[in-house]
DNA sequence: ACTAGGATGCCCT
DNA sequence: GGGCATCCTAGTA
């Protein structure tokens, strides 16, 4: 039988939780994201955590610094980063204010919208792939540094908002290495995703990339 | 199917 | 100046 999602905004007491508790609480939410040009919603597939200045995986590993300030503030904001030159990537903030724990958003599945995504994601061949992996689904909801501190827990009139949703039954959830993350932060299985899914995005492991001339 | 390499700019040492 | 929580295209098969 069919359950529609509940379309309650999640609390702020929600991120307000260790980050591994709440990196697979997270599937089967949805995301909503006001446009100008009207709203865009994805059920998300695909998650990795981030536990703060412990973690040599994480942003917040060596520290404070301008870039990674939200993720040092209080948990339900958002931590958007700019990376390879031409991406950027988007984090919830989970945890107490100061633990700089986040989850890296990592795919979904667009459930509301998809036309307006399609714009930005002209290379997708299928709808599938328009937020498989964390790059792309921060370019087909639009999401850039602009969006660094916003907060998900205002209202569903705010640019970015979490949905109760639907979530994922625990016995769907899987769990793995995180993605593109190398040495002693690979060792822990911190990426989550829905299992079955066919928006969840493939894993590669990390490689060095080798100094160009 | 899978692999390799280039794109491109900001952050931090 | 090295590295980056990535994506895309072209190549081989």
């Amino acid at each position: 039988m069919i359950v529609a999602p509940d379309r309650t905004p999640l609390p702020r007491d929600f991120f307000d939780r260790p980050v591994l508790e709440v990196a697979p609480d997270l599937l089967g939410r949805i995301l909503v994201r006001n446009t100008p040009d009207g709203p865009i919603e994805l059920r998300l597939t695909e998650v990795e955590a981030y536990e703060g200045e412990a973690d040599p995986g994480s942003h917040a590993y060596r520290g404070r610094t301008a870039r990674n300030s939200v993720m040092f503030g209080p948990p339900g904001y958002v931590y958007v980063y700019f990376t390879y030159g031409m991406w950027h990537c988007m984090n919830l903030v989970c945890g107490p204010e100061g633990k700089a724990g986040a989850v890296l958003l990592r795919a979904g599945e667009i459930t509301e919208g998809a036309e307006l995504t399609r714009e930005r994601r002209l290379s997708a061949r299928n709808d599938k792939e328009l937020a498989k992996g964390p790059a792309r689904l921060a370019t087909a909801l639009d999401v850039d540094r602009r969006l660094d501190g916003a907060d998900v827990c205002a209202g569903t009139d705010a640019p970015l908002t979490v949905l109760t949703g639907a979530p994922t039954d625990p016995s769907q959830v899987r769990t793995g290495p995180r993605t593109g993350v190398g040495g002693e932060g690979s060792v822990h299985p911190w990426r989550f995703w829905t299992a079955n899914d066919p928006t969840v995005s493939p894993y590669r492991a990390h490689s060095p990339r080798r100094r160009r001339t």
